[in-house]
DNA sequence: ATAATTGCAAACACTTTGCACCTGT
DNA sequence: ACAGGTGCAAAGTGTTTGCAATTAT
């Protein structure tokens, strides 16, 4: 029934997260943020944590990508319960949660037409977004 | 300027995953068909060839996924260099290869709108296709 | 002949698990 | 009091690497 005890690292993860909408984190990198925030914690906590909040669908987790890391960011609830899918930089990592005419007409023609159903909060889709495309050139 | 030895294992490799066009296996399973098929080989040198392959651009390695095994495939050279995206059935590893206008209009919406430039051969979209939704049914 | 490929064992990175101890309710 | 959370060490999984032996050209 309940989702557990109400624990300071429990809460410290969903800050974390929370203040960190627009990326998503890999459990490492939780870590660090966390330890400089306050008191040092075991990487096994933020895992076993992650896998709670994931369950309470508090957080969405992104399968092991490109770095071979799974990444997590808090759930999105602006965008309610509709399917949207997510791009994410392959250099800086940052998620950009899509929401526009174009993805839902796409979505609704791979169902029609191709008739296959997205499992959305799986799917991303990688690549280089304007930041970094831009930080290469300067380079 | 070679691409170094024509090996047996290369080959059985290349064979193994031109004959699994439609599905995109991962290193043990192409072990699996391998041993089948002939002499036992390391699971290591499936590995080392698969890398190979990839730089020779003959085959496409998706990185790891759900199942936090990264999947490979003969590269597909009907749609030329044609960008397109990939569905991949999470029950049955079947791989459709998306190559319509709603995906081109999409892709070019993403790079003009959203500044986000797809990296289309290493991003797979999971759900569930036609024959597994009715294979869940019947059950 | 010699450069590339292979098998084996060991290393690696990320994640999970077992168990004794600690904490929240 | 006791269910649930935590730290530590050990195990697990997929993948890579070092090295000596083998194979392709």
């Amino acid at each position: 029934m309940s989702n557990g005890y109400n624990t300071k690292s429990k809460n410290t993860i969903i800050e974390i997260l929370k203040t960190n909408k627009e990326t998503a984190l890999c459990a490492e990198s939780i870590l660090e943020v966390f330890n400089q925030k306050c008191q040092k914690v075991n990487i096994t906590t933020i895992y076993r944590n992650l896998d709670k909040l994931e369950k309470e669908k508090i957080i969405n987790k992104f399968p092991a990508s490109d770095s071979h890391k799974a990444l997590y960011q808090i759930a999105c609830h602006d965008l309610k319960n509709e399917e949207h899918l997510h791009l994410q930089c392959s250099q800086c990592g940052k998620i950009i949660h899509l929401d526009c005419e174009y993805m839902k007409k796409f979505i609704q023609h791979i169902k029609d037409y191709h008739e296959f159903d997205l499992t959305c909060d799986k799917s991303i889709l990688f690549g280089l977004c304007q930041v970094c495309k831009n930080k290469n050139l300067n380079i």
